[in-house]
This record gives structure tokens, C-alpha cells and sequence, in this order.
DNA sequence: TTTTATTTTCAATAATTTCTGAAACTTTAG
DNA sequence: CTAAAGTTTCAGAAATTATTGAAAATAAAA
């Protein structure tokens, strides 16, 4: 198969995985692109390979960089910018988790707390307890996986994670 | 606080972090609000504590029993139906994990795959063994997530869990 | 059976999110 | 400085997704 066919074959797998985790289509498709590329790649070249509007790209390159997936890069004698993605997967991966923790996990765990920390009135002796051992519970798996995840960006080596799983098995 | 006031808060950020994650609001409004109920809810309790339609409730009650984290239950004596949350997070968790790994991981891991057999022609040199290590990085790290995630649910209780993440800090 | 309660379906509507494109702005070159 | 190249912004359009509500279907009771 053609190397560009294949690429765009993944970008748009990478797309629709994007989107059903919540993020637009265009930018994990632009990451996804940057991706398997190994240099810079410039903002109309992006365009013109995934059919995609100027005013879309230039947004979706910008979040990208604060995701701190990608960086901006200049290439001798060019006057544009060019952009080239980050090409380790940890380091991709703790971006991502970092984005997401800090946006979604972390409203979540402060309810918790602040609901843990709150005298509950009204109810049936029951249903209060209930209620109380449920957000004890919820509270004790969001920290487990807040763990987890540190334990994940960690790791820059796989052979370390694939011997705590052997161990683990 | 009140306790219905405290669900209902509980009902308004696991909604938002639903929608963060590409579940319709009200599908993860209904499930929080199922979790903080120790017994059946029928579908008019809902509609009204949450003020959602009657279709709505409806569809999103059958989807949370297809996703396995609520129950059908009978009331004795009652003619219409009642619905019950799993209240055991770890079971949630794999219920989750379970439906999103079929229907968003499983296509990724199959392009990585396929991609990973397949003879890829043109381009340089340099762009096709970047491509192809790449396929190759995200494929080992996918199947990592999905050895992790197996362990996570094989582990019902919360001690083995925590001395692992004791021992690896 | 007929009536009443309850559940399900789905076309239409609403809400939200994403994308476009042209104008404004900024930067660099001449 | 002026002109050209490149970038950013953002109001409106388009696309997608979620929700409603009323009618149809089903199930239970009388």
C-alpha cells in the first residue's frame, strides 16, 4: 500500500477514536497526520492532504500545542511555520492524561471531598448511609486511578511496565 | 445538606464529566442518580427528580441495562418497572471498560495490525520507517493499556490493588 | 373482552459542537 | 516605508447529537 494511503487510512481510525472520547474529529485527525510524519509538516500542507479550512487547521495546530502534543518548528530558508508532532507514545500519552485529569477528573474528586466532608440531612437512615459509603467508594477509585496514572507517565520504559504486568497476571 | 440536594449535585458533575467523555448527559445524569438511590427507581421518579422526558428516561434506562450497570427490579405489588444501579464501583468500572474497549479500541487495534502487515511502497526511506515504527509503537502501547485494563477489572478487591500501587511507587 | 396502566418507538425539534471562510492582523522582505 | 506572505480571529453555517412528546404497542387488571 501507498505510504500516504496508509496515513490517511489512520488518520481517520485516529479520528473516530477522537470523537468518541470527546475531542473534535479535525484535530485528532491533524495529530494523527503530524503523527506519521516525520518532520514539520506546514499549515497548508495540512490542509490541502485532509481537506480541512484554514481557519480549522490554525485552531486545531494551537490546541494541539497546548496539549503539548505537537510543536511549532521552523525549517531553514522558509518563511511558514511548520509543525511536527511529538513521536513517543509515553510522552503522548501523559499530555493526553494531563489535558484530561486536570479538565475532568479533578471537578469530579473535589465534589467528592467537599461531599465527604458535608453532614447529610433528610432520608431514611438507609438511603444516608448509602449515599455516604457510595461517595466513599467513588472517591476511593478516582484516587486509585489518579495513582494508576501517575504510575503510567512514570514509566518511560516499556520493560519495566511489562514486568509489573507479568507480575501482576 | 439535604440528601436529595446531594444527589443532585452528584447527578450534575457526573453528567458533565459524561458529556466530557462522549456519553449523553442525560444517560450519565440517570446512572448517578440511580448510584445514590440504595433501592429501584421507577421511570416517572425519574423524569421528574432529573425533569427529562419520558423518551428520554426510557432510552437512556435501556441503555444503561445494555451497558450492565443498572438492573431491571420488580417491585411486590407494583405494576410498573423499577431500575437499580450496580453499586459495587469495580463491577461499574468493567462494564465501562468492557463497552468502550469494543466499540472504539477493537477497530484501532485492527487497522494497527493490518497496517503492521502490510508492505507499505513509496515515499523515502527515512518517512517509511518512521511510519512503520510508529504503527509498531502504537500498537505495543494499545496492547499494554489493554493488558492493564484486564488486570484492573480481574481484581475485585481494592487491597491487591493498592499494595501493587504501594510497590511500584 | 374491554379498560387502564405502562412501556416503547421514532419523526420532529432543539441544543450543542464543529467547521468555514473572509477580513483583520502580524510579520518579514524588499 | 510598502507590499507580499503568513497567521489569527470569529460570526455565521453546517453537521452532528441529544431530547422531546405524542402515538403506537404491549401488558396487566377488571
Amino acid at each position: 500500500m501507498d505510504l500516504e494511503k496508509a496515513r490517511l487510512e489512520f488518520v481517520q481510525t485516529w479520528g473516530n477514536l477522537g470523537t468518541a472520547w470527546g475531542i473534535p474529529r479535525s484535530m485528532a485527525q491533524i495529530h494523527a497526520y503530524l503523527m506519521m510524519r516525520p518532520d514539520g509538516v506546514s499549515t497548508e500542507e495540512v490542509m490541502e492532504t485532509l481537506m480541512l479550512s484554514r481557519g480549522n487547521v490554525n485552531t486545531n495546530l494551537r490546541e494541539l500545542i497546548n496539549w503539548r502534543l505537537i510543536d511549532k518548528v521552523s525549517k531553514l530558508g522558509e518563511r511558514k511555520d511548520f509543525y511536527k508532532a511529538k513521536h513517543d507514545i509515553t510522552e503522548m500519552a501523559q499530555a493526553i492524561l494531563d489535558q484530561r485529569k486536570k479538565k475532568e477528573f479533578l471537578p469530579v474528586q473535589s465534589l467528592l471531598i467537599q461531599l465527604k466532608n458535608t453532614d447529610i440531612t433528610g432520608g431514611t437512615d438507609e438511603e444516608r448511609s448509602h449515599f455516604t459509603q457510595m461517595i466513599k467508594d467513588l472517591d476511593e477509585f478516582v484516587s486509585l486511578l489518579d495513582q494508576l496514572s501517575d504510575l503510567l507517565v512514570k514509566m518511560n520504559s516499556n520493560m519495566v511496565f511489562k514486568r509489573m504486568i507479568k507480575l501482576l497476571s
